[in-house]
RNA sequence: GCGGACGUGGCGGAACAGGUAGACGCAGCAGACUUAAAAUCUGCUUUCCGUUUCGGAAGUGCGGGUUCGAUUCCCGCCGUCCGCACCA
C-alpha cells in the first residue's frame, strides 16, 4: 500500500516525530541525578535490556511501548523516573559471525548496538540515554570481576569438578538446552559427557531464603512465583544409611534420600544411581555394569524423552542390611530411573506406595509388601494391583510404627533412625549450584590466576581485559589458543602462572545490570546513595521465558550483594510484569516453502494467494514471529511508513498486555486511522479558538456541555484506573469514547460549549501522551503554542463532582429477566423507583394478574419484582 | 503423568465487589459525498421467532448446584495453551 501522502489538515508524524524526539532530549526530560535531593516520588521503571542482535523485532517494539507508558504515566503522576536502556552484549552469536564472516565480535556486537539504538530511539522512548552500557564494556565488566572476587572471599564461590556436556568437535561445554537429540546443535557431533573443573555460585545457599520471601513478591505473576517454587524444589524427608552385608572397594554403606520414611517397613530393593560411584566402582571389575551403564548414558541424552516408561535395572549381587530389621537384606540394583543429580543418587524401593518403584518391581518380581492401609481398607486383605497406593492411612505391618497415622510415623521413624545412628531428618532442595564457567571467547574473564605454588590467585589490576587480537581458525576456545595472553607471573610467588581462560555464563552479566543503572558511571559497582535511593526496580518488565533462571539468578545476585556490602536489599524487582509474544499468521505457497506476508494478499473469502504469481497460498497458523517461518514484521519498516505512535498505539490497544497479540495490517490501519482523526478533531477546536481568542469561563454551562464535561471527566477517571492496573487496552477504549463524545457534540459558538470543547480536547491531548506522545505534543501545541511541553506536566484529575451522573437507568427485573428500564435521579428511593418501575408498560404487563411477593433493591442499579408462583 | 492458566459475537476483547452481557475496536453490509476510486461521514451488525414501530425466546465451552438474579460463586466433565517432566 502506498505511503500515507501529507496533506494539510493532515498530521505529518515522519516530521513531527523526529522533531518531539530532539525537543525531549535537547531538553533533558527524562534526566535524573543518582541521587536526587528534589523531594519527588521515586520510581524505577525497567524493561530487560535486549540482546544485540542486529535489528528490533516486535517483541521489543512491545516490551518497550509498555514500559514507556508506565514511565510517562508516573513521571505526569509526579514521580522522578529512572528508565535506563543497555545491552546484554556478550554471548555466542558474535562469536559466530567472527567465524562464518571474518567480522570481530567487538565490531559485530557494537555495530548492532548502534543500529538498535536509533531503532529504539525512533520510538521516542522516555529513556535516558545517558546512562546507557554494554555489558561487554571494560568499565561494566570490570566491576563484575570486583564483585566475584568479593563473592569468592566472602565464600559464595567454589571450584569444582561437575560433568558437562562437552562437543567434542567445538571443543566447548554446551549449555542443556544447546544438545539437540544428543548431539552439538552446531557440529552435530554426539555430545559426551566430561568432568571438568568449573566456578559455581553458591545459589543454594540462599535456596530457603530464595524460596520464603517469594511469598513477599506480592506484585509478581502467580504463576512465576509457582514456577520459581517448583525449581527451588524444597522437600522434607531423611537420609537413611543402609550397612552393606559386605563392604565394596572402600564403600561401607549406602545412603539414601527418602520423602517417605513411615514406609521404611515396605522396602523391596536399594537402587543407584548409574553414576553413582558405587555403581561406577563395580563397573570397573565387571564388565556386564559397565556395559549397563554406558547403555544408560546413551539412552539418558538421545531417546529419553521418546522411550520414557521403560524401566531397567542391574542385579549387582550385593545386599544391604536394613536399620529397622537388621536379621534382613536387600539387594541393590543399579536403575535407570534414580538420578544422580537428586538426593543422594540412591534410593530405597517401596513397590506399595510408590509408582516408579512398583514398575521396577513388577518387571523384576521383586516382592511388594503394603505398609500403609488406606481408611475403608481391610488390613487383612488389602492388596497392591498395578497402582501404588500414595495416599493417606495408617502404618501396618511395620513394628513399632504400626497404627500411626502416616505423618507421625515419619517423625517416629526419623527419631528411630536418629537415635541408632543410621539416618537423620533432612530437607533436600532441588536447586543446584550455578556453574558459570564457558569456554568461550566473547564473555566477561573470571578473574583469577592459577599458580601451581599458590593455587587460584584472585587477579589484581582489573580489568582483566579480554585481547583484541584472536583468532577463531581453529574450533575451541581462542583464549586458551591465545599465544601471550594467559602467560602471567603469580601475583603472589611472581613464578610463572596461568589465567583462568574461562568465561562468565552470560546471565551472570544480566544479574546485576539493574543495580548499575543507578550510578553507570560510578568508579564501584554501585554507588550507595544511589543504589539506596533507587533501588528496588519499581516495575520490572519482560518475557515469561526469563521466569526462573534471569529472575532467580538476580534474586541471587541480590542477596550475594547484600552480604558482601554492595547492596542493602535482598529483592531487586518488587513488580514484575511478564509481556506475552507477538504473533503473525504464516503463509506457505503451494510448493510448501513460507512466503512472507508482503508477497501474500489475502482475498474477500479468506484465502489467501501470491501477489505476483496468483499461485493458491495456505493460510498458515497464527505463531510467534520467526524468520524461520517468515511471519515476521520489521518493526523499522512500520515505523517509516505509519509512525512510531502507529506502532505503539496498535500494541497497547489490540488486547491484554499479558497476553499473545495477533499483529495484522488492518489493525495498524485502524491506529493510523484513529490518530489522523484525533489530529482533525483537535485541529478544528484549535483553529476556532484561534479566530476567536480563548472565550471566559462561563458561569453555567447548558446541559449539552455538562454532558461533554462529564463524558471528559469520566474519561479521567476511567484512563487513570486503567493505567494503574495494566489496562492499556480498556484505555484505549475509553479515550475511543472520549473522541466519540467530542465529535458528537454540539459545535455551537457559545462560551460553554468552546470552553467545554477545548477541555475535552485537551484532556484527549493529555490521556493519550504516555501512549502516542508524540501526537499529544502535537495537539497540544496546535491548542496552546504557549504551554510547554506534555512531557513536564501533570496528568489531569477527575473533578469528582462531574462524575456523579445526572440520572441513572434502573435495570427494572421481573423474577430476575429484564423488563424495562428507568431513568431517576440518583439515590432515589426504593419506592419512587417501585412506583416509577411499574407504570412502565412493559412491566405493568409482566405483573398483570400476579402477586408481587418480594421485591429486591440494589440502590442506583436494578429493581427486581418476585412474583408468586402460581 | 503432575502443576498452572484460560474458554464470551466472524475476530481482538469489555463487564467495579453476584445486578441491563457483548463497551471499544477490527472485519463485514448498506447509504452519503465523488465522473470514479481512495479518504471521510452516517446507519446496521449475537442467534432464533413473531407482520413492522416493537415484542418474545435462547445465549458467556458442556452438565448440575446455590441465589430474586450467575460470564462472575460451588461441584463434575470437555477442550486449548503454557511450565515441569522418573525430584524418591
Amino acid at each position: 500500500m502506498a505511503s500515507p501522502a501529507p496533506e494539510p489538515q493532515r498530521y505529518d508524524f515522519a516530521a513531527a516525530e523526529p522533531r518531539w524526539q530532539r525537543e525531549w532530549e535537547a531538553r533533558g526530560c527524562f534526566r535524573v541525578a543518582d541521587s536526587p535531593a528534589d523531594g519527588r516520588r521515586k520510581y524505577y521503571v525497567l524493561e530487560m535490556f535486549p540482546y544485540p542482535s542486529g535489528r528490533i523485532h516486535m517483541g521489543h517494539v512491545r516490551n518497550y511501548t509498555l514500559g514507556d507508558v508506565v514511565a510517562r504515566y508516573q513521571r505526569a503522576r509526579g514521580a522522578a523516573v529512572l528508565h535506563p536502556m543497555g545491552w546484554d552484549a556478550f554471548g555466542l552469536p558474535a562469536e559466530n559471525a567472527a567465524r562464518e564472516r571474518g567480522i570481530h565480535p567487538a565490531r559485530w556486537t557494537y555495530d548492532n548496538i548502534a543500529t538498535m539504538r536509533g531503532e529504539l530511539q525512533r520510538m521516542g522512548l522516555s529513556i535516558e540515554w545517558a546512562r546507557e552500557f554494554a555489558t561487554c564494556d571494560p568499565s561494566y565488566y570490570r566491576h563484575q570481576q570486583a564483585l566475584f572476587l568479593d563473592f569468592l572471599k566472602a565464600g559464595l564461590v567454589e571450584r569444582r569438578e561437575a560433568w558437562v556436556n562437552w562437543d567434542p568437535v567445538d571443543h566447548t561445554v554446551l549449555a542443556n538446552e544447546q544438545v539437540i537429540d544428543g548431539r552439538g546443535w552446531r557440529s552435530g557431533a554426539p555430545v559426551e559427557k566430561k568432568l571438568l573443573s568449573q566456578w559455581f555460585l553458591k545459589i543454594t545457599r540462599f535456596a530457603p531464603d530464595l524460596l520464603a520471601a517469594l511469598e513477599t513478591l506480592e506484585r509478581w505473576p502467580e504463576r512465576v512465583r509457582v514456577m520459581q517454587e517448583k525449581w527451588i524444589g524444597r522437600s522434607e524427608g531423611a537420609r537413611v544409611r543402609f550397612p552393606l552385608a559386605a563392604p565394596k572397594a572402600d564403600i561401607a554403606e549406602i545412603e539414601v534420600y527418602t520423602t517417605r520414611p513411615d514406609t521404611l517397613y515396605g522396602m523391596s530393593f536399594l537402587a543407584l544411581a548409574p553414576e553413582h560411584p558405587l555403581a561406577a566402582a563395580l563397573a570397573a571389575e565387571n564388565p556386564e555394569i559397565a556395559a549397563f551403564i554406558a547403555e544408560c548414558r546413551r539412552l539418558g541424552t538421545s531417546e529419553a524423552v521418546i522411550e520414557t516408561a521403560e524401566k531397567r535395572g542391574f542385579d549387582t549381587g550385593l545386599r544391604v542390611r536394613h536399620p529397622f530389621l537388621p536379621e534382613q537384606s536387600f539387594p541393590v540394583w543399579i536403575a535407570n530411573f534414580v538420578l544422580m543429580e537428586y538426593g543422594t543418587g540412591a534410593i530405597f524401593g517401596c513397590p506399595a506406595h510408590d509408582q516408579r518403584d512398583l514398575d521396577f518391581a513388577r518387571k523384576y518380581r521383586l516382592p511388594v509388601r503394603p505398609v500403609v492401609l488406606p481408611a475403608e481398607a481391610d488390613a487383612a486383605t488389602f492388596a497392591i494391583a498395578e497402582t501404588a497406593y500414595d495416599g493417606p492411612g495408617v502404618v501396618f505391618n511395620s513394628g513399632f510404627l504400626d497404627g500411626l497415622a502416616a505423618d507421625a510415623a515419619k517423625r517416629a521413624a526419623i527419631s528411630e533412625l536418629e537415635r541408632c545412628g543410621l539416618g537423620a531428618g533432612v530437607v533436600n532442595w532441588r536447586l543446584r549450584d550455578w556453574g558459570v564457567s564457558r569456554q568461550r571467547y566473547w564473555g566477561c574473564p573470571i578473574p583469577v590466576i592459577h599458580c601451581e605454588a599458590c593455587g587460584v590467585v584472585p587477579a589484581r589490576d582489573l580489568p582483566v581485559l579480554l585481547p583484541d587480537d584472536v583468532s577463531f581458525d581453529r574450533p575451541g576456545n581462542p583464549l586458551d589458543h591465545h599465544p601471550t595472553w594467559k602467560h602471567i607471573p603469580c601475583p603472589e610467588c611472581g613464578r610463572p602462572a596461568r589465567r583462568e581462560t574461562d568465561t562468565f555464563d552470560t546471565f551472570v552479566d544480566s544479574s546485576w545490570y539493574f543495580a548499575r543503572f543507578c550510578s553507570p558511571r560510578a568508579e564501584m559497582p554501585v554507588a550507595p546513595e544511589a543504589a539506596r535511593h533507587w533501588l528496588p526496580v519499581d516495575q520490572y518488565i519482560g518475557g515469561i521465558e526469563h521466569a526462573i533462571l534471569h529472575l532467580l539468578y538476580s534474586r541471587f545476585f541480590t542477596r550475594a550483594m547484600h552480604e558482601t556490602g554492595h547492596l542493602a536489599i535482598d529483592e531487586p524487582f518488587a513488580g514484575l510484569f511478564t509481556q506475552g509474544m507477538v504473533t503473525h499468521a504464516s503463509y506457505r505457497g503451494a510448493d510448501g516453502r513460507w512466503l512472507y506476508p508482503d508477497e501474500v494478499e489475502t482475498l474477500a473469502d479468506g484465502t489467501a494467494r501470491h501477489r505476483e504469481t496468483g499461485e493458491a497460498a495456505s493460510v498458515g497458523r497464527v505463531e510467534a514471529m520467526s524468520k524461520s517461518k517468515r511471519n515476521t514484521v520489521d518493526p523499522g519498516a512500520i515505523i517509516a511508513r505509519f509512525g512510531a505512535d502507529t506502532a505503539r498505539w496498535f500494541i497497547l490497544a489490540d488486547n491484554p498486555p499479558e497476553r499473545d497479540m495477533e499483529w495484522t495490517e488492518s489493525g495498524v490501519q485502524g491506529a493510523f486511522r484513529f490518530i489522523q482523526r484525533l489530529y482533525r478533531l483537535v485541529a478544528d477546536i484549535a483553529a476556532e479558538e484561534a479566530a476567536e481568542r480563548g472565550p471566559e469561563a462561563p458561569e453555567s454551562f447548558s446541559p449539552e456541555a455538562r454532558a461533554l464535561r462529564q463524558a471528559t471527566h469520566r474519561a479521567i477517571a476511567a484512563v487513570t484506573e486503567a493505567l494503574e492496573s495494566f489496562g492499556f487496552n480498556v484505555a484505549v477504549a475509553r479515550i475511543h469514547e472520549l473522541a466519540n463524545a467530542l465529535a458528537e457534540a454540539p459545535s455551537g459558538a457559545e462560551a460553554d460549549l468552546r470552553v467545554t470543547r477545548r477541555e475535552a480536547a485537551i484532556t484527549l491531548a493529555r490521556l493519550i501522551a504516555p501512549m502516542m506522545p508524540h501526537l499529544a505534543e502535537e495537539l497540544q501545541t496546535l491548542l496552546d503554542p504557549e504551554a510547554g511541553l506534555i512531557a513536564d506536566q501533570a496528568w489531569p484529575e477527575a473533578d469528582p463532582a462531574l462524575l456523579l451522573r445526572d440520572q441513572v437507568i434502573f435495570a427494572v427485573q421481573v423474577m430476575g429477566k429484564l423488563r424495562g428500564t428507568v431513568a431517576l435521579p440518583p439515590g432515589s428511593a426504593e419506592a419512587v423507583v417501585a412506583a416509577q418501575a411499574k407504570a412502565e408498560p412493559n412491566v405493568a404487563k409482566a405483573l398483570a394478574g400476579k402477586r408481587v411477593v418480594k421485591q429486591i433493591f440494589v440502590p442506583d442499579r436494578i429493581i427486581n419484582f418476585v412474583i408468586a408462583a402460581d
